[in-house]
DNA sequence: TTGAAAGCGCTAACAT
DNA sequence: ATGTTAGCGCTTTCAA
């Protein structure tokens, strides 16, 4: 084993160093390291050699500063715990990677963090050709980021569900997401369906379950109840709960994640409450191990590697765009995944063929 | 809402720009920006006003090539998709953000990559700072890299399990935790125990074998059944309906995740096969979820966060330490979460005392 | 307290 | 085919 770590002790060789090495300018030997036609054979072979023998590397940041690009894609994130979140950021790598370009990323401390500027800055500080702001929607945090935006920062492209005329904009339609799990229960025949969403601050949350509300309503049915939970399957498990003490002939309910669904299926499991024949669940996300879950998950997928790979293949073509590029927005739709634990309509005849689902329909929401 | 989203158009403002607006040389301004003490007062307002009228941002990378450091610590990853890949990301994300560091992350395109060589001169080109390689430790991939570090790389730390005396590494102990699962189980009596592996290219999936078989072998129970999956739940499912079918009347099976784990149990339960008193089922990651499986999955915890923050740690620990440091070499410790599909063995009066875990022995193995 | 000069490692533009 | 000059945006001497 020859080589050892090292620290930067040994001063790491130069362009200059190797057109010494080579008797010839630095520009010949930049010429080389480009792979620029214009060097004679001889001089490319004798230059190469050099690079080789001293495991020359040109330094990128040299580059990028005369080229004023860094190749590079900044990220800001948070929660990369969750699920979503982790599943748009494969996304994001496997197409940057792609394309060679690296990312630099940027986790924000909390949720709430509205003081984004430092975070933008620092990103546009280190010459990033774009930005690809992943940190989930907020009450805040999102406009308060626009707002905020520097007067030269590069190219910026937000996963998130609302559009804007301003701002280049991808996200998941939620909304119809939640309708769709919804109106699938309500096919089946359920009327008294409870949800549990996410924390309402969250516009993933408020979204579907609006989805969720709309679609009870247009269908005539009765307000089901609602309880919040904080996305994990622990807080599933107890919104479930509680909601059995207020409602325990619930029929139906659709989860606001599969992890929260999990621990729905967890308690009924518990209480000998028979998926789906008491109690259908639909789930959101459409994570794979949703699959297995005891018993299998309906659930609504997300695609959320697509999110990233398209944020990114939207920055890459617009790196050199002019400055004030009208804003593209874009919405991505869900699947429904139906499993057991709310199969299809056919399986149990529905007791009444429900009205197509007019155009949406917002009401004052639980 | 002002300011647009513009590409780079408009000249960013330069140190030499916010000079000639405030009538004084670059030498001050550079002094404001860097909070140093030697500026007057009435400069230093007028310096920052300028600055903070055309929104001017050093360059973070001029200062990277002047100072030969960038604040930036490379990433080497495989595998995002993965739990424990991203949890590990996780912990890195949060130290290094918190010390101010921004992470330069490379996605290797598949586990068997072996050229890292590209990758690795990519961030060393960055100038990264240090380097960690939090890809899976792949029988071939790990002992080439290490064979092919260029000259002058930074300091890198290595997330494996096998320690060397050359490389810096940090590992969770996996062969332990593997012993610690199949112990458990035949401390509950067990002595038919299947293991259900991940792909024995990853030592990962190796170390938990060579545990769950040694620990049988020293007991002297006898050898169950093994089947590989690919770590998705599906793949759990699917070796478990195979290795009924060779052994029907297992009463134990420690497998090498919680995702297959969670497929086990699909199984068992669409079976009729009762857990734990049929068949007692304990897992490997300690995810948040197993706790609302169907039954709770006993599981052996991961400390895979601790494994990022400690690879930051230890990196911004040697930063500038000179050159041939000798190696690091550190193993976490695992921890079973004993739950209802391996209860603890008071609960069903063990049959025998367990004889003191000996000395590890290793044997061939299935 | 402030400024001038040199240079970090590289490339673009123009020589020759 | 090769070399020279200038400069990317900043910081580090060293002077004043």
């Amino acid at each position: 084993m020859a080589r050892q770590q090292r620290g930067n002790s040994p001063r790491r060789a130069t362009i200059r160093d190797i057109a010494r090495m080579c008797g010839v300018s630095v520009q010949t030997v930049s010429r080389v390291i480009n792979r620029r036609p214009d060097v004679s054979p001889e001089t490319r072979a004798a230059v190469e050699a050099a690079i080789a023998q001293v495991g020359f590397q040109p330094s990128a940041v040299a580059r990028s500063l005369v080229h004023q690009r860094s190749s590079t894609i900044g990220v800001i994130v948070a929660g990369l715990a969750y699920f979503g979140v982790s599943q748009t950021l494969n996304g994001i790598t496997e197409r940057s990677e792609a394309s060679g370009y690296a990312l630099l990323v940027k986790e924000l401390a909390n949720f709430e963090t509205t003081d984004i500027v430092p975070v933008i800055e620092f990103l546009t500080a280190h010459r990033v050709d774009g930005i690809i702001f992943a940190a989930p929607e907020l009450e805040t945090n999102v406009r308060s980021v626009q707002a905020q935006l520097p007067a030269a920062s590069p190219p910026i492209v937000f996963l998130k569900s609302e559009p804007s005329p301003n701002y280049t904009t991808i996200g998941i339609d939620n909304y119809a997401g939640g309708r769709q799990a919804t109106e699938h229960l309500l096919a089946l025949g359920r009327r008294r369906i409870g949800h549990v969403s996410g924390p309402l601050e969250w516009r993933e949350a408020r979204d579907r379950r609006d989805g969720w509300w709309d679609a009870i309503r247009t269908s005539g049915a009765a307000a089901g109840p609602r309880f919040e939970g904080n996305w994990s399957s622990a807080s599933g498990r107890a919104a479930f709960e509680q909601m059995l003490t207020v409602q325990p002939d619930l029929d139906a309910i659709f989860v606001g994640n599969d992890q929260m669904a999990l621990g729905v299926l967890h308690v009924a499991n518990a209480r000998g409450i028979r998926i789906p024949d008491d109690l259908a669940v639909v789930g959101f996300d459409g994570m794979a191990e949703a699959a297995d879950f005891t018993p299998s998950l309906t659930t609504v997928n997300q695609p959320l590697r697509a999110l990233g790979i398209l944020a990114v293949e939207d920055l890459l073509a617009h790196l050199d765009d002019p400055d004030p590029r009208p804003a593209r927005n874009r919405m991505l739709e869900t699947e429904l995944i139906v499993r057991e634990s709310a199969p299809a309509p056919s399986a149990r005849p529905s007791p009444a063929k429900l009205p197509p689902s007019p155009a949406v329909v917002r009401a004052p929401r639980p």
